[in-house]
DNA sequence: ACTGGCACTCATGATGGTTGAGTGCCAAGG
DNA sequence: CCTTGGCACTCAACCATCATGAGTGCCAGT
């Protein structure tokens, strides 16, 4: 592909992410500012259609980009711009100091991405493997229930009701949350779970019930996560024409709130450290293949821990939204590493 | 207005909820079983215009309920329906055993509510004024950094981060919980409330810091879920065409996320203990004037805590909708009592 | 390699006629 | 006085037709 074939895909794919409809010959040749014919620029756009770039929808409109165009796009014409003074300023100023609840500073970088990128926002919640446990108490709330409290270092409270077939005392649950907070604080959950199961196999004395409801509980706790994820904004497809065919739209909204197969999509994309884009039909999950995800994974203590960005129709004005979620990933790993 | 016509009124709007198209003369004398002709119907409809409980959208349409013809209907016509079995198994599966977690239960409840009706379902987060204090606990988090754990008699848990001027060694916040908990536990959340602000004010010991913080926090602990709501299946509203004109949609979807005023609305409904409707402009409440709200509060251990219910347009099957959300609320004050 | 010309396509929007359900009103009949 | 049939009128919805205009592919000439 020639730097003029280049230059045209690029106009075009402009073009059409600003105004939303197919891309003809004389409109294109006109904002392009080249010094060639109509004709001359069909012939190019026949070429890339021919390569996959570029769709007609029908035969006498204009071309619109293929999933492969914007890739091309965003890989090699695309120049990010740096995030707007206005935009940093919002973003320091929703999520920029660390919030009394964690919940509380993720709800904020949600509803501030969907805000600012007009698409719907997403947030996958900090995995806690390599939380540091800080914190263990049993209080038995009824005669065979015993509520399990887990403290981490970042000040995260996660409980869980026991049912336990045995009945506990007060006296027998301070002795076990004592046990447990010598024997396993201060480590990283994953090691705590691990040595749980080492040591529930080797000694089985007295306090063998409630440790192993705690073993379990602390599996729970991390199993968990790995299913939960923010996400707001969906609102916003509501207007966007490409979307809005009620048919596609609802099929989307069942598939966010199924949230599963995306779960899944997302943990791939916190392997990087970089901001990644699935465009269309590369993220290989139907519902979506209209769509893009751009996401970012965010760092705590240096470590990736989640990832964050935003869901839409494959035109976005990719452009502001890349350094949108790059920036809102970095000032939530900050926020999140402080205290 | 004679028995004739309230005959049909009764049809025609149960007629219009069924088809959602505006019922004529010629319609309305066939469903109803009448034998009577349609210019005598039209003449009965003529004077049920002027009275104010049908409207014409146009001159050669059927004419459909107002709010005042739906509020005469359920409150005159109405003769509800006993829940189903099928339903009542549903609901029970879903919420009828106490889930180890409230928050669960609660989402349970909005989600099988959105389900079963069709409509946007909402739960209101219960009242934790009147649970008794069963425990609580701080933890030096960092240098000035308390995190406050509070458990209440059902297994609820509420945390809290106080920034605090000094620091408190972890022996100082050991005696503190102490404390607290020997003074306020096994009371009220209101009335610990009320004790501390009272015994604040008497003694100034040297404890005053910490307990400062630790009243601040019951304090926010007892205002927060002032606002809390849950909001599920909003989608359903997609494709009920009467909402569909995506302006008023949008207004619906931002009014429903601001939760303030909708809280007001519901706070009031939990005054009586019995279902309550609020049919189009009843509510008071502009983005709502189309729509309509069926309340239930719900009652934990005797106590009406919090309030449920469904958000749709005005037509909406009242005599399925009003004993879906009443067994829903006593299921869901069921379970929460339980345990 | 580029360009102008040409025939062709097709979504969009305007026009207009038809249909059908519905209305209000009136005069006649029980 | 209530009820009814009749009648003229209204209006959304549907359909077909037509013009428009933006756009295309292809080809022959520079």
């Amino acid at each position: 592909m020639d730097e003029r074939a280049r230059h045209l895909l690029k106009s075009l794919i402009e073009q059409h992410i600003a105004k939303g409809v197919p891309v003809g010959s004389r409109q294109l040749v006109r904002d392009a500012g080249l010094n060639i014919s109509p004709a001359t620029v069909r012939n190019v756009m026949a070429d890339l259609e021919d390569e996959g770039y570029l769709i007609s929808p029908h035969t006498s409109a204009g071309r619109i980009p293929t999933h492969v165009g914007y890739r091309f796009f965003v890989d090699a014409l695309l120049r990010v711009v740096p995030l707007s003074a206005e935009s940093h300023r919002l973003l320091v100023h929703r999520i920029g100091f660390r919030a009394p609840d964690t919940e509380q500073v993720l709800h904020a970088a949600t509803g501030i991405l969907s805000e600012l990128t007009r698409m719907a926002g997403f947030v996958r919640v900090p995995r806690r493997a390599t939380r540091i446990l800080r914190h263990v108490d049993f209080i038995a709330l009824h005669e065979r229930e015993v509520l399990a409290i887990f403290v981490t270092d970042k000040g995260d409270v996660e409980n869980r009701l026991i049912r336990t077939e045995h009945p506990f005392g007060a006296a027998e649950l301070a002795q076990a949350a004592n046990f447990f907070n010598a024997t396993y604080g201060g480590r990283p959950l994953q090691d705590v779970i691990h040595n749980l199961q080492r040591d529930l196999q080797q000694s089985r004395h007295e306090m063998d019930r409630i440790l192993r409801s705690a073993m379990a509980l602390g599996m729970e706790m991390l199993e968990e996560d790995q299913q939960r994820m923010l996400i707001e904004g969906e609102f916003q497809w509501l207007d966007m024409p490409e979307l809005a065919g009620s048919e596609r739209l609802r099929e989307l909204l069942a598939a966010v709130r199924q949230k599963r197969d995306l779960v899944h999509l997302l943990d791939e994309s916190m392997r990087g450290s970089e901001v990644r884009l699935f465009i269309g039909e590369e993220s290989g999950y139907a519902p979506l293949s209209d769509c893009s995800v751009v996401s970012a994974p965010y760092s705590v203590d240096g470590e990736v821990v989640g990832v964050l960005g935003v869901i839409g129709p494959m035109r976005m004005p990719y452009q502001q939204i890349i350094p949108l979620v790059d920036g809102t990933a970095q000032l939530l790993g900050r926020a999140l590493s402080q205290s």
